[in-house]
DNA sequence: GCCAACGTTGGC
DNA sequence: GCCAACGTTGGC
């Protein structure tokens, strides 16, 4: 099992969004790194929603329920999305000011790459994360 | 195929 | 609101 993190504008879709809506596509990825990552994910993946803008801050625990297929909202068919469902929300949200000031997590694609939008974690990240919650 | 111009993302 | 980083576009 791989694990993942998904940013989202939650002016644009939340995490309550989310877990209003039970099982939601991860649409409107237009970027080919990121597409490229949803095809590597796999059902039962396990992934971070992160909010950008506003108030950076990892805010739940979402798990892959389909793999990469095509994004609805694009009539090119270039573009695909996975569907994930809520799994909890984290008992305290982990900003990203904490997780760049910790040096376990100077590696981390979020510190490194901060404008991808669907991004790889390693175990020990994950592991890491949950243990600052 | 290079690179300048431009648009977008997203932290601060 | 500013600006750095980065992706995309298009002229040559």
């Amino acid at each position: 099992m791989n694990y993942w993190l998904l940013k989202t504008e939650p002016s644009t879709f939340s995490w309550d969004d989310l877990v209003r809506k039970g099982c939601a596509e991860w649409d409107g990825v237009r970027n080919y790194l990121a597409r490229n990552n949803m095809r590597a994910m796999a059902k039962g993946d396990l992934c971070f929603i992160y909010h950008s803008v506003g108030k950076p801050e990892i805010v739940g625990i979402a798990r892959v329920v389909a793999s990469a297929h095509q994004d609805s909202t694009d009539a090119s068919g270039v573009w695909q999305c996975v569907d994930v469902e809520p799994v909890k929300k984290l008992l305290r949200s982990i900003p990203l000011a904490e997780i760049k000031s910790n040096t376990q997590f100077a590696a981390m694609k979020l510190v490194t790459h901060s404008r991808l939008s669907v991004q790889p974690i390693t175990a020990d990240e994950w592991k890491n994360i949950l243990a600052l919650v």
